[in-house]
DNA sequence: AAGATATACTGAGGTTAACTCACTATGAGT
DNA sequence: ACTCATAGTGAGTTAACCTCAGTATATCTT
């Protein structure tokens, strides 16, 4: 036993493991319509309301901009964005939610709900506000 | 903006984004030492306080015994656990940490701390307890 | 006591989601 | 006009998973 786990620990075992649980599931609930990545990348598109630039949106998902120029070539193959050239600057490319992009995001969006619903109903509505207001501080605003 | 993102999906959102940066922050900070995957052998191990079955060992991590199998293969050849013969049962492999391996794990654990205290560090330890609890909850035990 | 069935591990090979390094095209600063 | 920085991508790698098929051993059935 070594030593004992400490708060710190204890909480990043946790997160660690309710992540994987909910990974797997929505992989599953995901089907082959698109991946986790994916989904990442149309969920960060539709909370920005517009088009990105290809660096922008790699920032906004925290991956280097050559992984974000794979994901995004995905997509597009897919239907679900598309590129554009940015007017103000030849070097750049705007990317965007295409109404097929959109579309799927909501259907996805339910499947992510219903999966979660399981793990979260074992919390009482105002238990998952306080653990949400503690993630959102802990994820530093 | 389509559809506005509900307690679930939030919640799900801030959790991915938490063991991202948790997982980043850690590959630097574990160097070459040793993988995520590779840690999560060994405190599984430790925690246990005994040899496990590779069975065994895969079914607590979460994953198929045949991806156990790779991790173990690893850790092995790094002398940070050992492999031996189940005596009651001869299919069997029982995999253990090696005095190497448990002297690892405890500067694995520092280092790890150490990456969580940042964002712990927003929180009060009240709210940390809070959220050990919640979190708890919601991995289902 | 055999024969069928189930279980424990591993070889071979595939996928996702990242990464780095090096290159081309374009923009900006002196 | 030259240098330096920035935007995106081609090529290739890694970690952490997966499935499917195969071999060795155990267990159950008749």
């Amino acid at each position: 036993m070594s030593e004992p786990e400490d708060a710190a620990e204890q909480i990043a075992g946790l997160l660690d493991g309710i992540v994987r649980r909910q990974r797997r599931a929505g992989r599953e609930s995901f089907g082959e319509s698109v991946t986790h990545g994916q989904f990442r990348v149309l969920r960060t598109l539709d909370h920005a309301g517009r088009a990105l630039r290809l660096s922008e949106l790699a920032a906004q998902l925290g991956i280097v901009p050559r992984s974000a120029t794979s994901v995004v070539d995905d997509l597009e193959a897919a239907g679900l964005v598309a590129r554009q050239p940015d007017p103000d600057d030849r070097r750049a490319t705007l990317v965007d939610l295409t109404p097929d992009g959109l579309k799927i995001l909501s259907t996805l969006r339910e499947k992510r709900r219903a999966v979660m619903a399981d793990q979260l109903a074992r919390l009482t509505p105002e238990e998952q506000q306080t653990l949400a207001n503690l993630l959102q501080r802990l994820a530093g605003n």
